[in-house]
DNA sequence: TCCGAAACGAGAGCACTGCTCTCTGCCACA
DNA sequence: TGTGGCAGAGAGCAGTGCTCTCGTTTCGGA
């Protein structure tokens, strides 16, 4: 205990990097095949060693899986901020757009990874308490574009709304948990474009919209507009 | 060719209910495990005979999965047409509602099944042509309600709607093929709608609200009245 | 009514999977 | 500098999808 973590020796060093080059394999083998073969046994093989070599790194296919998950919510993550980040704070609508756009763009780059965090969950359930930071990184930006309107006065509440009673006591303690400011209608909305964009991209991603739209760019942007007219803000 | 296919030879009949068990058994094998763990030895077993067999009926694991999934379409299908069918034909609003909530319920009760059709596309991909026919069920209800209201005079296009180019043939495209007399705007709408209910359906079936909404019953309902409003129809 | 053909299920076997356990060599660390 | 612990190899277990062969049953056309 006396120099306890010399947060880097030599060997935690070698191992960290030996756990990124398994990852990257294995994101290798994901992108080819997707996740439901991917397999232990062949990517120990294509790295020259032996399958249960893996087992020093990783607990189980599982324990690997989940931080294949975990990378790829983060790098959605960053991807979307850094999107987000390139837009002028005043222009709500081209900040939501951005983060439309790349997690479209990311989605369509990445789509087993994609799959992977916005597909099927795949055992009985997994999604262990280390994804849900990552996670949230997409709503917390969303989120914001809500709560800069709202102080600046560029949005508001939707006038003519209706809210059952549980669904605006839900949004009222969301909005006192993360969103401060953000009227429950508004926030409900919010939700709403949120669910829209992944239904969005996921179609998309998952080939639903084969034989029915050609120009999918075009019919992203539409759907976008449609959203940033649905949050009440100025294109 | 004398009496060449008497319908029913007893033999087609008893191969027609084994089809029909191995189904149900994988069927229940799926409710427990999900699609993933699906093993034709485990259904095989639990019917009390050796895997081999199964190969009789089903020429591959993909196969009876295609089975599974063109079930699972029809299953759904159905329901929601028998729920939109019980509504007052000049109650659009009404029959929307009632799609949707076929959906959801029958999400619900089968969420493997669903999973099956609106998850993740397991292999490289799949959908044979088979399975493009029973899943166009919904749309065809979905435009119906649109079809309908247009020649009512209930339903118009949106006054204040700008389509790109290409968007606005596509639709009238589609409106050609399928939908006669929706316009362009109004069908990219309801485009927007049958995203935005499986968007929804999945968000809830696939573990997306945990942790931020406790009233589904509730969250849904007000989904469905902001689609309902979005696409015309008076409630 | 009878016989050939077709269908059927069993069983062994192949190549693969995830995972465990044991053994050995080596090297980073105290 | 000596060594404890880590890394990787390898064998092995139980499971998978799928193939092939082999008797048996049973259907149905002549």
């Amino acid at each position: 205990m006396s120099r306890p973590t010399r947060a880097t020796t030599l060997r935690a060093k070698v191992r960290a990097e030996m756990v990124e080059e398994i990852k990257a394999t294995a994101r290798r083998h994901l992108a080819e095949q997707g996740a439901s073969n991917l397999s232990l046994r062949a990517v120990a093989r294509d790295m020259g060693f032996v399958s249960s070599a893996i087992y020093r790194y990783f607990a189980s296919r599982d324990e690997l899986l989940t931080a294949l998950i975990i990378d790829a919510y983060n790098a959605l993550g960053t991807a979307a901020e850094a999107a987000e980040a390139a837009v002028d704070r005043a222009d709500l609508a081209g900040r939501f757009a951005a983060v439309c756009h790349a997690v479209r763009d990311w989605a369509r780059a990445n789509p087993h990874e994609y799959a992977l965090i916005y597909g099927t969950p795949v055992p009985g359930y997994r999604a262990p308490q280390d994804t849900i930071g990552p996670a949230t990184r997409i709503t917390n930006l969303l989120g914001a574009i809500l709560v800069d309107g709202c102080a600046t006065g560029a949005l508001r509440a939707p006038a003519d709304e209706w809210l059952a009673p549980t669904v605006a006591a839900e949004m009222a303690h969301i909005r006192d948990a993360m969103f401060p400011g953000v009227p429950p209608a508004l926030l409900a909305r919010g939700l709403i474009a949120w669910t829209q964009l992944f239904g969005a991209v996921s179609f998309e991603i998952f080939n639903r919209l084969d034989g029915i739209v050609v120009d999918r760019d075009a019919w992203f942007d539409y759907q976008v507009m449609a959203l940033t007219h649905f949050i009440g803000a100025q294109p």
